[in-house]
DNA sequence: GCAATAAATGAGAAGCTTTTGCATTCTGCC
DNA sequence: GGCAGAATGCAAAAGCTTCTCATTTATTGC
């Protein structure tokens, strides 16, 4: 459970904004959301917030390590609350949803390569993207 | 060797746009251009083109399955041409070389996990960012 | 070869996402 | 409560990519 001492501990003030992002990003399903789409959940919510302000958060919880961004096809990247567990994505390219999944060969592997070719791992990104199990997600 | 043939094969006349840029991509030592460095690429070499060509073709040869199209991070898709290899990427996020793996451990887990979740897998987008072994690219 | 026809091109405008500048408002601290 | 600095909202701007449209070019049938 985040809470406005993340907030402080990140070296930010505790601003309504800023806490109402947490908050939004806490209570997603899919834990997922680009910049855009927080923005409207915010004004449905009657929270009076401007675009700029989301990315200027977003992009700072992302340095203080509270959010982790990423990049899927399609143009816009979309970010998620980091709870300390890194994971991949597999995302279906029909509906969109976004699942989570870690799996320690994998990680190994990446570390062995980078390190074969003379590599020092800061980050990585994998992402599958496929068909869901969905009826309506059907490969054509 | 990509030759007009290809184009054509495509479905898309020859032209020389086409062709000049199918060169370019060939020549290229890392493989790994930006629309916008393939633009400048073909001004320095003389041609007269313009920057929307360049993305037009980009995409119909993506379709084409002649190019392969990346979104690493910082913003702009980055185009190779499609060899028939499929392979992940490394980049230095100091220098920007790009190097190419392929691993089927990794290629083959990902296939079980996305069979787990019930996802019919269609493509993937593995990319290590790290520094290179360049001594000017060492990790601070 | 050559004309007819549909496709391709270049230049600039437009579209999207994201960032920035600046005046105003708010938070943290005394 | 009041002050300094940080944060916000708005609008403008920036960066990448796509679209529009008049003009040029490649292909096809003759």
């Amino acid at each position: 459970m985040m809470s406005g001492d993340d907030i402080r501990n990140a070296g930010l003030k505790v601003t309504l904004p800023r806490v109402k992002i947490l908050g939004v990003l806490e209570q997603l399903e899919h834990g997922h959301v680009s910049a855009e789409d927080l923005y409207k959940l915010l004004l449905d919510a009657g929270e009076e917030i401007g675009l700029a302000t989301i990315y200027r958060v977003l992009t700072q919880f992302e340095s203080a390590g509270l959010v982790t961004r990423h990049h899927f096809e399609g143009g816009q990247s979309v970010f998620e609350l980091d709870r300390g567990e890194h994971h991949d994505h597999i995302v279906c390219i029909r509906c969109g949803k976004v699942e989570e999944f870690f799996d320690q060969t994998i990680e190994d592997r990446q570390q062995e390569i980078a390190t074969s070719k003379g590599f020092a791992v800061e980050a990585h990104a994998l992402t599958i993207y496929g068909y869901c199990k969905n009826p309506t997600c059907k490969a054509p």
